[in-house]
DNA sequence: TATAGTAGTTTCCTAAAGGAAAGTAAGATA
DNA sequence: TATCTTACTTTCCTTTAGGAAACTACTATA
């Protein structure tokens, strides 16, 4: 008789990858925290250095990724106040993980323009 | 007089990492990847080797992995015809990325874990 | 004949992501 | 006094992602 096989598991793996999905999803997580772990700082600086990024936009990844324990905003002096943003330690253990995304973009982009 | 600096420039990695976001991006890109390429080559297999996957979701990622080169959908036998999913070589580019993010979700949820 | 499996499709709906534009409150600068 | 800079917030809107449930067409099996 027909064996009914089940699917093989891949939970081992699975499981860890979306709990990191979770954690930089979207669109800006990874360039916001490559924008601030390169020395930008300040609000204005970060937000121009990644072209598209609106301020509210902004505004509401850097308050997540402060709850992950990523990303470190500090007020600074009195009068004027600064606000300092700066990569937590925790934010260089994406560092492997940035490094993979950016050698597959640069890889995958020659794939795509020698194709064409 | 004051000097406005500009913002430092993190284009070279942020272009990159976005073209790899914009093929992998959503939550079930990689599960899928992960399952087909581990030996899940039946549909069904795949949607019950990942939690919480629809047949609609699933049927609308495999075309756009498709689109991508990552995987490949082939059609075997006559009657009855079965469908096999299967991963292109291309996928396997992706394995470094995806053993980053098994290993960042792993020490993640450790470290989640033992701050409790 | 009835039930189960395969590989999806269809419809309906909600929530989240994201974008455009303008506004704001503070001090700094010309 | 007027404009500029900084660090946002607010409002409005559209798009996309995703989920629930039912359905379909075909074959296989009991």
């Amino acid at each position: 008789m027909a064996v009914k096989k089940g699917p093989l598991n891949c939970l081992d793996t699975v499981k860890p990858v979306r709990d990191t999905l979770d954690v930089i999803n979207g669109k800006w997580k990874l360039p916001i925290i490559i924008s601030v772990s390169i020395g930008n700082d300040r609000f204005t600086d970060i937000q121009e250095s990644i072209p598209g990024l609106t301020p509210k936009v902004l505004a509401k990844e850097l308050k997540e990724l402060e709850e992950h324990k990523l990303i470190k905003r500090t007020v600074v002096g009195d009068y004027p106040v600064k606000i300092l943003y700066t990569a937590e330690p925790y934010a260089d253990t994406l560092t492997p993980l940035i490094y993979a995304m950016k050698d597959w973009g640069v890889n995958h982009r020659n794939k795509v323009f020698s194709a064409e």
